[in-house]
RNA sequence: GGGCGAUUAGCUCAGUGGGAGAGCGCUUCCCUCACACGGAAGAGGCCACUGGUUCGAUACCAGUAUCGCCCA
């Protein structure tokens, strides 16, 4: 027997770090892929190595924790698999801020040097989150820890890129990309955030360039693009507009003309005047025209998103305005350029409330700039095609169900994967250029970005260089500069993480893994790339089920955010309320396809749950002592058959939820069986028996409290695993954890459909005696009761709890009909197919009893009236199911004779004020 | 503009074709020998609105309003 005193007040701190401290030194959480048992396998979304825990992590290893938890208990072979991603460009512009405080950058540092700097700092911080995740109790094996950068990994990445080169899967080539000019690297579509933001739309006229007639009117958002402006394009269909197709248009600002072109794609005929300008090289849909009608595109931009000296010049800009314009930002050139037309009164008309949308670096918040330039791409079409079908055929199974027509609709119409970034941190893209055929590619040398290799140039993809180039036979190589977008190397996670391309044992025991635990702002990002790479290379779907959980919010709704500065830090709360609190609380709001909107009141709520069951734990232990029965739950008395159905009941509904991912309903079971049912009745019901001594119910109850206590704990444990442990640990018990005790599995035989309508009878007949307390304002003395029970089951039964109604109603208790009562005054309150009787002694005041009663009956009245009237209609006799017919008949009866009861009950009462 | 979701007690949220639920908060009483981070008893809701289906709708369907998210 432990003989620790527990403190009156569970304080998780120590607690916490001690269990954690154990469980690693253990090695609780370690996994072998050699193991009995059906295997189960999560791998961790990798956080960013040099990020720190956010609410949204606490969530994400939350719910990844107990699903891991509940499996190892229950005896599956589990593998955690966790590691940290690099975060190229988010690791990249940490650093550099870093730089910048030390008066230098990477620029003056070079490549090499740089690189070594990031894995400085990697070094220093990188350890911050792991701990983080440590101190929430994630049970993963921290021996197989990953990084996306290890030289494993690594490997995998050049491989799959050569593999899909190889295939035809990869390609490089100059397309418009969107361009982070303070970043300066390229993003994919989804690195863009949109946001609709109301700008001018301005209307300028182009002249005719023969100077005949009025020429045309286009309206644009951007009249600084048009220097690059290739053509304008009206409808082929608009009678406005469709004989000038063929026709040139002066330039504005510049000295040149452009044509006037018909397209039907790009023109929509309401939109502005019919007539719109195409700048192929700053703007999507008119690259995409500029295609169709083979026009020039016209970069007019540099990198850092100024206007370009030699773009201006080549682009005809009349001269003095190229010396103005030349440098500037485009926020700064655009207010001239409006200037300028108007000056010349080319500006017609400009609608200054004009809805548009407005891309935003996800990373920065910069806004974007499409631009032209050569990058590395995947073709996705092929591999989308799978991926797809594998959810369509529910292979992999999304949960909430409801994100899977969001995924199969964003796969639909995929565009080809721009993977190529123009900075140094990350999978150094495996392509060399022979220096001998494109001498330009020498500058990337010292690290010059991509811009440096002509589009035109070859890329000889291999993992080392090569030895001689195919058309020159020189053996002088730059390796390309830019890296691979960091969701590349992600995409691999899954299996690169076992070991792929190795046929390890870890990759044939855990491959394809269980479940992949995520929000929804990467099921793009990383999710649906994770299938599509899983598919090609290892022929499997990644994993069976993708658990889809919320995102969490303020409690006013609003999206976390330091520049709002509603952040909850995890640890903060953590420390504040305990790790045990704080997971309980975002496990039970983890309801499906719902924000959570974290409210202080509940982590406190929880905490204040954690210590109930720390109190019942002092409580057992103190009266745990002494001889235990230890026969069948069959041969215990009433409260130890009740709890032990209860228990069953409860343990068949977790795991129930779980199975289903419904955390949030397993976590109110719990909650509600622990307080409500074991605290509030149980322990309440054997107490009596546990001061008696050596009887046979207090050997019962002992066995009893210390068995269903520890099938608490550990049916609570996935949840609260280290209140539970320390619990468990100061019970008796055998093992040196409750990380591997087994994960309780309802049994039919527990059930106890007696036991439990015997305790809704004694729950009733308890609260109502305290309720008739209360309404005579009794206090705590004792009140004497007569029960009448219309049903002799129910007065059977009434007779095995009678002495649990007087204990804990407190006060003498008879089982009698009515008649048999004595005379005198009493409060006769109806309860269900029971009147029970309060023995009015002294003067007390019967009004609030009196209403009390009389606002019952109008509810009562109510229910009845209702009840009535359907039984009343001859559809609902004719057209219900007999199960509803019968079941309303009863209720009526039932609700008659509590109306009957309490009218008399009323009179009496009426009689006894007057 | 397209798609998805939400609207239930003061707050945060479950829920179900047939008697409106939980947690927190609130009111009253109680520091009773596990726990005041506690116990007991209560108050509080035309389940957003309008139609439809149905014997019966908070729930199913359609529309409206408001809010949110994703995509263009």
């Amino acid at each position: 027997m432990a003989s620790r005193q527990l403190e009156k007040i569970y304080e998780p701190r120590a607690v916490e770090a001690r269990w954690g401290r154990y469980w690693i030194e253990r090695n609780c959480f370690a996994a072998d892929a050699g193991a009995p048992g059906p295997p189960y396998c999560i791998v961790i979304p990798p956080p960013n190595v040099t990020g720190s825990l956010h609410i949204g992590h606490a969530l994400n290893t939350t719910l990844q924790d107990i699903l891991i938890r509940w499996h190892r208990m229950r005896g599956h072979n589990t593998l955690w698999l966790p590691g940290t991603d690099h975060a190229g460009i988010a690791t990249q512009n940490v650093v550099e801020r870093r730089l910048l405080t030390e008066q230098t950058s990477r620029e003056t540092l070079g490549r090499d040097a740089f690189i070594e700097r990031v894995w400085a700092w990697k070094q220093q911080s990188g350890d911050t989150i792991l701990g983080q995740l440590k101190q929430l109790g994630a049970s993963c094996d921290w021996s197989r820890l990953r990084f996306t950068m290890d030289d494993g990994l690594s490997a995998a990445v050049r491989d799959v890129f050569i593999r899909l080169h190889r295939d035809g899967l990869i390609y490089r080539g100059e397309r418009l990309i969107n361009w982070c000019p303070r970043c300066l690297t390229a993003l994919s579509d989804i690195e863009v955030e949109h946001e609709s933001v109301t700008g001018a739309l301005y209307h300028i006229r182009y002249p005719p360039a023969d100077g005949a007639g009025d020429g045309l009117v286009i309206a644009t958002t951007r009249p600084e693009t048009l220097f690059g402006d290739a053509a304008v394009a009206v409808h082929p269909d608009d009678p406005r507009h469709h004989r000038r197709i063929g026709h040139s248009l002066q330039l504005p600002l510049t000295e040149r003309t452009i044509p006037i072109v018909g397209d039907a794609v790009l023109v929509n005929r309401e939109f502005g005047t019919g007539a719109v300008k195409i700048t192929p090289a700053h703007d999507f849909n008119d690259f995409e025209a500029g295609e169709r009608h083979r026009l020039p595109r016209r970069s007019l931009l540099t990198p850092e998103g100024h206007l370009n000296a030699d773009a201006l010049r080549d682009a005809a800009v009349e001269t003095a305005l190229r010396d103005t314009l030349a440098g500037l930002p485009v926020a700064k050139a655009r207010p001239l350029v409006v200037d300028e037309l108007q000056r010349r009164e080319l500006l017609t008309h400009v609608d200054k409330k004009h809805a548009m949308t407005l891309g935003h670096c996800y990373r920065c918040k910069t806004v974007v700039e499409p631009f032209l330039s050569p990058q590395w791409f995947v073709r996705v079409q092929p591999l989308a095609g799978p991926a797809m079908a594998a959810v369509e055929q529910g292979h992999i199974r999304i949960v909430p169900e409801g994100w899977t027509n969001n995924y199969l609709g964003w796969m639909r119409d995929l565009k080809d994967w721009c993977i190529s970034r123009q900075i140094w941190w990350g999978h150094r893209i495996p392509a060399w250029y022979c220096t001998a055929c494109h001498p330009e590619a020498r500058e990337t040398l010292n690290g010059a970005g991509s811009g440096a290799i002509p589009t035109r140039a070859v890329p000889m993809v291999s993992a080392t260089p090569p030895r001689a180039c195919p058309t020159c036979q020189g053996d002088q190589f730059v390796q390309d500069p830019d890296v691979l977008d960091t969701w590349f190397s992600s995409a691999l996670w899954p299996f690169s993480t076992l070991g792929w391309p190795d046929d390890t044992k870890d990759f044939q025991t855990w491959y394809p893994t269980s479940a992949l635990v995520t929000g929804l702002d990467i099921l793009f990002f990383w999710v649906a790339r994770m299938i599509m790479l899983g598919l090609k290379f290892t022929g499997k779907p990644p994993f069976r089920d993708v658990y889809i959980h919320a995102l969490v919010r303020d409690a006013e709704g609003r999206k976390m955010s330091k520049s709002k500065g509603n952040v909850v830090d995890p640890l903060t709360k953590m420390s504040e309320y305990g790790t045990d609190a704080l997971r309980f609380t975002l496990a039970s709001m983890a309801s499906p396809g719902r924000d959570i909107r974290l409210a202080e009141e509940r982590i406190a709520g929880y905490r204040n749950f954690a210590n109930k069951i720390w109190n019942a734990a002092r409580f057992i232990l103190m009266h745990a002592d002494g001889p235990a029965h230890t026969g069948p739950p069959a041969d215990r008395p009433f409260p130890d058959q009740w709890i032990v159905s209860r228990l069953n009941r409860v343990t068949g509904a977790v795991n129930g939820c779980l199975r289903a991912y419904r955390f949030d309903q397993a976590a109110d079971r719990l909650y509600h069986c622990i307080w409500h049912e074991y605290c509030d009745w149980y322990l309440e019901l054997v107490k009596p028996s546990l001061q008696e001594g050596d009887t046979a119910d207090a050997r019962a109850a002992r066995a009893t409290l210390l068995h269903t206590f520890d099938h608490l704990q550990r049916l609570l444990h996935p949840f609260m695993p280290f209140v539970t442990e320390e619990i468990w640990q100061a019970m008796p018990h055998r093992g040196d954890s409750i990380v591997r005790q087994p994960f309780p599995e309802a049994t039919p035989s527990h059930d106890n459909a007696g036991a439990e309508q015997a305790f809704d009878l004694l729950e009733q007949c308890v609260t109502t005696i305290r309720h008739g307390r209360a309404l005579l304002d009794y206090g705590t003395a004792a009140v004497t009761v007569h029960i009448e029970a219309a049903d002799p089951d129910d007065a059977a039964r009434l007779l095995d709890v009678q002495r649990h109604i007087e204990r804990l109603g407190r006060g003498t208790v008879s089982v009698l009909a009515q008649r048999d009562w004595p005379a005198g005054r009493a409060l006769r309150l109806a309860v269900g197919r029971m009147t029970v009787g309060l023995t009015i002694e002294g003067g007390v005041d019967l009004n609030t009893a009196l209403a009390r009663i009389d606002k019952q009956t109008r509810a009562r009245q109510q229910d009845a009236d209702r009840l009535e009237r359907r039984l009343a209609s001859p559809d609902f006799a004719a057209k219900a199911s007999p199960d509803i017919v019968r079941e309303s008949r009863d209720r009526l009866a039932l609700l008659t004779a509590e109306l009957s009861r309490c009218a008399s009950s009323a009179r009496q009462l009426r009689d006894m004020v007057s």
